[in-house]
DNA sequence: TCAGAAACGGAAAAGATCTTCCGTTTAGTA
DNA sequence: TACTAAACGGAAGATCTTTTCCGTTTCTGA
């Protein structure tokens, strides 16, 4: 009994194959460069291909979107887990704040990616969860160490990093880096501090709030 | 020798007064609601006159936009004086923050307007000056008694306040007070402190970013 | 080499705004 | 009341982006 793809799928024919990879670069520079709504005139412009072999390898944007960014966030993920391996707890954490920012300054497109609700896509969303995870992993570490405060949660923390990559991208200069600093201070464990207000948040918290920011 | 208005200007007829008002009463609600990129055709419809005559009164966005936030800035300055007039130096940071957050959440067009460059309106631009100056008086006075800072400038401030505004937008419910806390918390006065990295912000600095997010 | 399927490009249809324009209506004045 | 100028509504034109469609070209494998 042969295994039953329900999609044999024959292998694309060269020339689709070749104007496929056209279309995934040029998509992956214009989305890196301004974000997801690109026009897909643009990108068939850019890729030197009709608009119609846009169309035909990906019915829409979303199509387009997760073939790229599966790979963009498994980098992230890795970037957290290499995080993970610095011995002193707090440069784990700082370590992963810093990375992620970058990876997200240098793409805007993987930004909205991971603010948005991914187009409802299963594979970009179980691969957000579990870049969450990570975060949620180095955050517990720092603060069963006792360095950062206990009333923080992960998302706390990945709403913050959204916010700071998404200063980072506005301005062309490294200005949020105050803001990081003041954050990192704030969050830091400290005698006397009072206690965060309202219920923390929540996974769909982030998700509801970054979506609409 | 008669006073040379330039355009004397005669009044506007009576008709024309009225579709004027039930035009910036729809404005104002849609703008509140929804930000500045409303049609103007839904405003033409939520106000229950043709497209033609919003145009007729109000030339492009800008114009429209200018009669609408003046007002609302003027309310902005005078909760920042209100805040003023508050004893403990502290309390007075906070109120003004509070109440800053507060009227950009019910108007999500005065969001826009605080952080863009307001359509290059020249009164707008002064009054959000104004604002800003608002704003200073009260760190300095904070700084002054020694429970904030020294290296924060009122551009951080003015930053964060509008983060938070868009999170206070973004999210139904009260959640961005949990990041509040955070800031407050991490702008104390306190020993010990790291210096913050890059140079302060200018009011430039916070045009550009903001305008950007 | 050749026939048929697959893929291609880009024109054009479909949608969504934005803006102008003009025939009709209404207010103000004599 | 009657005339004129101001104001009105909304259809139509101008743009811009999204999506479909089809005549032509290119690949593949018999």
């Amino acid at each position: 009994m042969p295994p039953a793809d329900p999609a044999p799928a024959r292998p694309l024919r060269k020339d689709a194959q070749r104007s496929r990879q056209l279309v995934l670069d040029a998509a992956r520079a214009l989305f890196a460069e301004r974000g997801l709504d690109v026009g897909f005139d643009e990108i068939a412009r850019a890729a030197g291909v009709g608009v119609g072999t846009v169309y035909r390898r990906f019915p829409d944007r979303a199509a387009l979107a997760a073939a790229l960014f599966e790979e963009k966030i498994e980098d992230l993920i890795a970037a957290a887990q290499s995080a993970q391996a610095v011995e002193d707890p707090w440069e784990s954490f700082l370590q992963l704040a810093l990375v992620s920012i970058r990876l997200q300054q240098r793409d805007r497109g993987l930004l909205e990616v991971l603010a948005s609700e991914a187009f409802g896509d299963p594979r970009l969303l179980e691969l957000r969860d579990r870049a969450a995870a990570e975060v949620q992993t180095v955050v517990t570490r720092v603060q069963d160490a006792g360095l950062l405060r206990e009333d923080l949660t992960a998302m706390d923390v990945v709403l913050m990093l959204h916010l700071f990559s998404r200063m980072s991208l506005a301005d062309g200069t490294e200005l949020w880096q105050r803001s990081l600093v003041l954050f990192l201070d704030a969050v830091r464990r400290r005698e006397g501090q009072q206690p965060l207000p309202t219920p923390p948040l929540t996974f769909e918290d982030f998700e509801a709030i970054a979506h609409r920011l």
